[in-house]
DNA sequence: GCGATGTGCAAGTGTCCACTTGCACATTGT
DNA sequence: ACAATGTGCAAGTGGACACTTGCACATCGC
């Protein structure tokens, strides 16, 4: 249970790399809902271009979507977003432990002084 | 400062979207200091893929490197891993503030049902 | 029905990235 | 000095990605 915190963890952060996917994410957190054709239009992309964007963040569960007549409606998912912020303080604690080990040591130096290895 | 969070937002996210690079993170929070030959012996590919990976996570702040001797030690950061844990945050900050909005204004039908705009 | 609007599919293009291979340079120990 | 070990630089290759363009299909209002 130490590295599957995240089963999609390439996708994922693959998906948050991109800085319009991101735009896109904040977009969508401060209107609720939106639709491809509107999100396109505060970015200086085409509206496939949001399309396409808007697919990777479905595949990774970061957006849902649902069709409502003739348009399609997207909606922000936070999990996954928790999942990568508890993936980067699991990884944060255990280097937080190895400090506190090397600093243990310096402290009482009467044991090995060798702390790179195990 | 809603946005600027994250200065290297793009590079950060994709830096930790490499399984890889996550692999050598864990790895050197783990093991507290390495070096690219070591971290390679845990890894399927090549030092120098070590190599430029590790180049890859300096650049972006998730690790610092010293040389000492003829070999060259990296180490953990974990300044930018908050930061990027602070930007998802904040976007599902908003993302609960439109759903409280949402909520209130279906449980007091008094007002404007609209929400998706603004 | 008919035009307008919104969506979906598909192919093409330029660019970036992960990884390898090959070799030269620096440092350590005998 | 010499061999071993660790590192650094550079070029090449296959594949993934962001974005566009073009067109066909579905839905709304008249």
């Amino acid at each position: 249970m130490t590295t599957a915190l995240l089963d999609h963890a390439d996708e994922l952060f693959a998906a948050l790399a991109e800085p319009n996917r991101r735009l896109l994410l904040q977009h969508l957190g401060a209107h609720g809902v939106a639709t491809a054709t509107t999100l396109a239009a505060d970015l200086p992309v085409t509206r496939q271009a949001v399309a396409q964007h808007l697919a990777v963040l479905e595949s990774v569960d970061l957006v849902s979507s649902a069709r409502a007549g003739r348009e399609r409606r997207y909606t922000v998912h936070v999990e996954p977003l928790t999942a990568a912020a508890n993936w980067m303080n699991q990884v944060s604690a255990q280097w937080d432990a190895r400090l506190a080990a090397i600093k243990a040591l310096a402290e009482s130096p009467t044991d090995q002084p060798r702390v790179t290895n195990n």
